[in-house]
DNA sequence: GTGAAAGCGCTAACAT
DNA sequence: ATGTTAGCGCTTTCAC
């Protein structure tokens, strides 16, 4: 590859004049100016990234680490961040941690150690402890989709329990009655918080949701039709169901509708998430909204000023779902 | 942050030692190795990737341009590369390069620059030979999802041409004589692949598909929706679609439900892709599956492996569409 | 087994 | 307006 030098040489100049011109410095001559062009463009020359990244103690790349990169939420996430890292002249550095202690810190130290001091970190694993120790050593880290008291204003995230309060009323206010949840059987914090705030809500309006009907699976198409034949099976009659994200609720749909009930006829259903897949179901999902693609943006926002001017107001860190009533759901008769 | 010689200075040696220590060189006794190992956890050292780079003029990096993080096909190919990659112990670089020659052009730069020698490119903008030029001078360069015959043997392709017979095949085979196209918009080959290789074979059944039967709209949910309508508005008789891909399939099926035709029973709708979506959807969509995944392993162990031992077989570049038989398409009577 | 020294490609302070 | 120099953090010969 050519170099710096190899440019100097040919235009018979040192390297610093090179360097001033490919960095739009100030003190070079027009007319050297334009021959050093001329021969960059000529010669192929593309400086360095890692040798610059050296000697200015500054990387040009934001890390993110995700589970998975093709997962839709979270290659929604990744684009929010690419979205605001190309702004500001970025890129994007991918890390996965597939939900394990180990992978996630594993992914972390491979960002560090490529020297991106900018990272934004969706982490569901590690420890409380490790993570605020990490993030009292790394300025420039934000934590995405979950919240932790002692770095509150590192963390932008959506309020699950609150999500869970909104499918309550928006079920109740259809006049259901006899509800159902299917959760994820992942070991994250979410379903939990979702979960409560659903039950809180119902408690509100003197409703309990006994245990027979929650089940669990994996949060993915098959789990939601497992779950779904599992709470068939087990005989107890619903008219509504909560499920925890909408890969599992079109999968409910589907188990349903093969075992001769109609959405939303005879029983309505509320998702979460509002991936794309929500939009293009058959009947379409009524679902919370994750806005994580503005998450994402800003997060990014938020990883790249920190310790520049703005400060920012902890207010625009939480997001609240947004119900979307489509067609899934209606009131029952 | 922590370095060689912070960590040398500790232990009480040369640099030199403890960089063979970290990098597990001989030479070094069994209790300075110790020692020092014991000094690195303590002091929190990680080595500073960009300086290895500069000197051992290789990265760690694979890089991947595509248009898109966020489209699932994307992200599903990001994650192929991913998955190999890992296995090799490097991590991915995503250069996003929005469907423009000149932003293509941009992504693989700042990826040249990274001195990631080693790049998985998704490009459909950048003419035939400018890419030539830049593959002979790239040994460790792949092309996905193109195939240019003068770079054969760094194509990892589609036959999209046969896709569009093999679709024609399967509806012909079910007896349809009245066939419509919707097609994609966009100016990249793609589309027209598939076009031309459905006329061929319909025209070995003496069938012609006058233009008026081909309409074309952007390639998502809504240009589907769009492409349908103006069928039904041009008052051509049809009795089955081919469709340039499944998100705007499954727009045509809701267009035409919403205007009283049944899918399959009036409309045969056949799809391509094969995204998650198809088997969701309401039919279920019969459709062409299009591999990237596994097409993305290989272009990644292809350029991972270039100037190693192995010599690729030219026979396991190219990549044939299968046909998924679901619900979508019935016998016309 | 360990150290000294050179150098990867670049930027930036200091000369001239 | 241009050159000289030092040094970023590391690997890698070559000496000892």
């Amino acid at each position: 590859m050519t170099t710096l030098k190899d440019i100097a040489k040919a235009a018979g100049v040192s390297h610093a004049t090179v360097s001033r011109v490919v960095n739009n410095g100030p003190k070079v001559g027009p007319v050297m100016r334009e021959k050093i062009h001329k021969l960059i463009k000529e010669m192929g020359y593309r400086p360095n990234a890692n040798a610059r990244a050296l000697v200015t103690q500054k990387s040009t790349t934001i890390g993110v680490v995700i589970p998975d990169v093709a997962d839709p939420f979270f290659a929604t996430l990744a684009n929010g961040i690419d979205k605001v890292s190309r702004q500001h002249n970025m890129q994007l550095l991918i890390s996965t941690g597939k939900l394990s202690a180990e992978s996630e810190r594993e992914a972390i130290n491979l960002l560090l150690e490529r020297r991106c001091e900018t990272i934004v970190i969706h982490s569901k694993k590690i420890a409380d402890d490790e993570l605020i120790e990490l993030f009292k050593a790394n300025p420039h880290f934000v934590l995405i989709d979950r919240y932790i008291a002692e770095i509150k204003d590192k963390c932008v995230w959506l309020d699950n329990k609150e999500g869970g309060k909104i499918a309550a009323r928006h079920l109740l206010s259809l006049k259901h009655r006899q509800l159902a949840c299917i959760t994820s059987s992942y070991e994250i914090e979410d379903p939990k918080l979702r979960l409560t705030g659903f039950v809180e809500e119902l408690a509100k309006a003197n409703i309990t949701l006994d245990s027979q009907r929650v089940v669990s699976a994996e949060p993915t198409l098959q789990g939601g039709e497992i779950a779904t034949q599992k709470l068939l099976a087990s005989g107890q009659a619903f008219s509504a169901i909560f499920v925890y994200n909408d890969a599992m609720a079109i999968g409910a749909i589907s188990t349903l509708e093969d075992n001769g009930y109609s959405v939303p006829n005879d029983v309505s259903i509320i998702g979460f998430d509002d991936v794309l897949l929500a939009r293009y179901s058959r009947p379409k999902l009524t679902t919370l909204q994750y806005p994580i693609d503005l998450m994402a943006q800003n997060a990014a926002q938020i990883a790249l000023h920190i310790g520049h001017e703005q400060s920012i107001s902890i207010d625009t860190l939480k997001f609240i779902p947004q119900l979307i009533k489509r067609e899934s759901t209606s009131t029952y008769f």
